[in-house]
DNA sequence: ATAATTTAAGTTACCGATAAAGTAACAAAA
DNA sequence: TTTTGTTACTTTATCGGTAACTTAAATTAT
């Protein structure tokens, strides 16, 4: 006896002498069944190591009970934190997550996104990768009315809902904060404008600047999230035979992180010699000479109303659209605290 | 029309006037279709934005080509990195992953292995949790004959393969390599010993203490893995009323993260007063000051040959079980470097 | 010229569940 | 008494595919 058949619907129903149909609904606790019998059948399913057939059941029933979350990388601090929040909201509807990660590339997005629809999850939570220009893959999601919700980085969609932190405010604020502090320059490094968190983060920079100090002083160097980013445009900054300015707002942590190891590399001290904050804290944060005084992200907010939200769209179409901007704290450490 | 339907094979198959099953064949490129039949298919499927449906292809085929990833978290390096790897390695053979976090409950990690194969994954890759004692659920994943690997944190079930990293070797090399950089007196804190990674680093300290310092000089408080392990751990070890080691080896690097924070706050400096070396490594590790010197856990290596060992045991039932150990490096930073 | 094989489809049955509709048996209402 | 309603099931059809078998026409072999 070599091949062991998964216990089926059927086979309980033939132990019992009953239909298939009574051991489904008996099993689902439908009204239809007596006490008597949905206990016989709870029993036996127990006895014999039933586990129902997903797949068939899906297939049925048109539902899976099942989100799909797609995430440009599961590196970092960010990710592995929402993720972590998102599979424990989920948990708490009754909903089963399964994740797809994009690697920052447009074309694995793409392809997960369809075998995430193809696995027939009942919505999809998503965070575009870095190279994410094409809509079409949401168009046909939106066709086929599977709830999307999108959060942190989102498309320029606005048939979907989105769950962002105030990117925008939260820059603005901290650069507030720091000028109160008594710097008089700043210089911002890292983030793509073609990116939402990248352009608001930037455009909530510039606006500050303009505000605070002169719309002469503002200093951009875009770049990316990493910590080559980071690197690459502290570099870039020290090579400019302007003068350097007194602190940097980095676009990430990693990106600090990158303007760091630059800073170690030119013997520039910080925070003597030059002042960083950052977007985004690290869990290594406290142990890290000096740690960092940073523009904190509400990651479990984020994951937890992005959940709720896409939930809400799945159980009622009427849920409306909306386009949610979570406020951010400041953490002051021990950069940026002159005064 | 509000209702879109979706595509499905029978869609293109009216449009074309041919059969169902002939539309399924030429998809699947089987040999029996034409080419020029092929091509019209194909064509059709792709205008009418044809997505196939994997319940019913994984219910009638039996086969999904996804496997389910079970880990206890997703939070500090370790996993995340590993998550990664799994992904890549999968993907390149032509495998979807469903990832599930059982957040160190037994019995979320149980849920979630019944909900995998409900799911009708093809194989599973599982970590087990702190907790995990009782090996029922594995009973069932053999008697479904679904291959399992295990990784990292394996469960005592020879029936499996497993990949980990010879953790033994890895801190007994570590503990020569201190005594021989000078140093006298080495105490470990944090890990479980029920637990294989706790077990197996302890027995690799205790070994070398032993080989090289003396029975008598075995100093071990054990604890978990995580930083406050490894910050009452040290509250614990300055409370007694012995003389501190020299060094302390720690069981992970969040330990050794809570070691640090304790002493910052017991004015021990580190690495004058006390010396620290951890058993895995950070992202971060090089803007911690002290950078910690570690032993660095081959997670590629891990990710990779799991996830290619599960494969091959999906392939062909024949693979033999294997328990698989994969050396360590030590990395060598600005701690235990006496000399 | 006829049988044997190949090619390119089509038919049927089934995967394991659920939804919708049907049916006895018995009870309550008109 | 007849009608109507419940209760507790059963039957049938279906979800969207695939496997296994069949078939008609074309090609090759004998």
């Amino acid at each position: 006896m070599k091949i062991k058949k998964n216990i089926t619907l059927a086979d309980i129903a033939k132990t019992l002498k009953v239909s298939k149909v009574t051991v489904s609904k008996a099993l689902r606790n439908h009204p239809d069944i007596s006490e008597a019998k949905k206990n016989q059948v709870r029993e036996t399913a127990l006895k014999l190591g039933y586990i129902p057939n997903f797949m068939a059941r899906n297939l049925s029933s048109r539902k899976s009970y099942t989100i799909g979350l797609v995430v440009p990388k599961v590196t970092g601090d960010f990710f592995p934190n929402i993720i972590n929040q998102i599979y424990q909201s989920a948990y708490n509807f009754g909903y089963e997550v399964i994740l797809a990660v994009s690697q920052e590339s447009q074309e694995h997005e793409i392809k997960h996104i369809q075998t995430l629809l193809a696995m027939c999850v009942d919505g999809l939570l998503v965070s575009i990768t870095g190279e994410t220009t094409d809509s079409k893959i949401f168009k046909v999601v939106k066709e086929r009315e599977v709830p999307l919700v999108f959060f942190d980085r989102v498309a320029n969609e606005r048939d979907f809902s989105h769950v962002v932190s105030d990117d925008y405010r939260g820059v603005y604020n901290a650069v507030a904060h720091i000028v109160k502090a008594g710097y008089k320059s700043i210089a911002f490094i890292g983030g793509i404008s073609s990116t939402n968190i990248g352009k608001d983060r930037i455009n909530g920079f510039k606006k500050a600047v303009d505000d605070f100090l002169g719309s002469g002083k503002i200093n951009i160097i875009e770049g990316g999230f990493e910590e080559t980013n980071g690197y690459n445009g502290m570099s870039e900054l020290a090579k400019m035979n302007g003068k350097t300015p007194e602190v940097i707002f980095c676009a990430t942590y990693p990106v600090a992180v990158g303007v760091m190891r630059a800073c170690e590399e030119l013997s520039i001290k910080i925070p003597d010699d030059l002042d960083i904050m950052s977007f985004g804290g690290s869990t290594y944060n406290h142990f890290i000479k000096p740690s960092l005084s940073y523009v904190k992200q509400p990651v479990e907010k984020i994951g937890e109303i992005a959940t709720s939200k896409l939930i809400k769209h799945i159980r009622n179409d009427k849920t409306r659209v909306e386009h949610i901007k979570i406020p951010t704290d400041i953490v002051m450490r021990d950069t940026c605290i002159r005064r």
